[in-house]
DNA sequence: ACCTCCCTGGCC
DNA sequence: GGCCAGGGAGGT
């Protein structure tokens, strides 16, 4: 998990015997500051968790990446398919990491329509594509974009820059709210129990899903099949009866 | 806009 | 055994 650091043996070497100083989070990163300038970067991919337990006791299985504290506990990292990744970095290098150009965070910083309008403005692609690019919002992965597309009653499939300003207006409107509702549950744990809350519980806005996952099933709205499609080899699910 | 790759695991 | 999976980088 450590691969995308430049020299490895600086993620050891920049963390030991430092101080935790403060956290925080943009889009899908997450940060802990470290004492002297290093900022300790996690992402969990697909399948990663964060875990924290006792010094000794038996760790889950996959975990590959263990920062022991001072009070005992240490911090697991935990990832399976090992999409994720960690790496602790120099002022200098978080400068020129991708994540430094992401679009502002979806959830703490949305966009005024305007703002996003200009952004969309002569795109051709998708808006669904364009709502899993990074680079232009932070932190939407593909069960809240296709969640936020049907709350907004958009068709995954529209050309993001014929949207009129109605309809981005809804866009970010449905975004907010579908991820309000989705941290209000916990998060989204599917069948495979990759993600899980830090305590082992499982988030609960599968119940509240509306298309994410139900090919065949009828749209909560409008009652037609939900159907899915692939875009950008990515698994959209959306209402053809509901979704323009 | 497409492809591959990074991995493991569950399901059909 | 093949397909699918909450993500993203890199190449053409």
């Amino acid at each position: 998990m450590v691969r995308k650091q430049e020299q490895p043996g600086d993620f050891a070497a920049r963390l030991v015997e430092r101080r935790i100083v403060g956290t925080g989070r943009h889009g899908k990163h997450l940060f802990i500051h470290i004492v002297g300038d290093v900022t300790w970067v996690i992402h969990l991919g697909m399948s990663g968790r964060v875990g924290v337990g006792r010094v000794g006791d038996v760790r889950p299985p996959h975990t590959h990446v263990v920062v022991v504290l001072d009070d005992g506990n240490e911090i697991r990292l935990t990832d399976p398919r090992t999409f994720g990744h960690t790496e602790a970095l120099a002022p200098e290098e978080v400068a020129t990491a991708s994540f430094s150009a992401h679009g502002p965070d979806a959830y703490t910083d949305p966009p005024a329509p305007s703002a996003l309008a200009d952004r969309l403005g002569h795109r051709t692609a998708p808006i669904k594509a364009l709502l899993l690019d990074q680079t232009l919002l932070a932190g939407i992965g593909n069960i809240y974009a296709d969640e936020s597309l049907h709350r907004a009653r958009l068709a995954p499939h529209r050309p993001a820059g014929a949207l009129t300003r109605g309809e981005i207006e809804r866009l970010l409107e449905a975004v907010a709210t579908t991820l309000e509702a989705g941290l209000r549950a916990g998060g989204t744990t599917l069948a495979d129990m990759a993600y899980l809350l830090p305590d082992g519980r499982s988030g609960e806005f599968i119940t509240e899903l509306a298309v994410y996952g139900r090919d065949g099933e009828p749209c909560p709205r409008c009652g037609a099949p939900i159907r899915r499609d692939v875009i950008r080899q990515r698994s959209s699910f959306w209402c053809a009866s509901c979704q323009h």
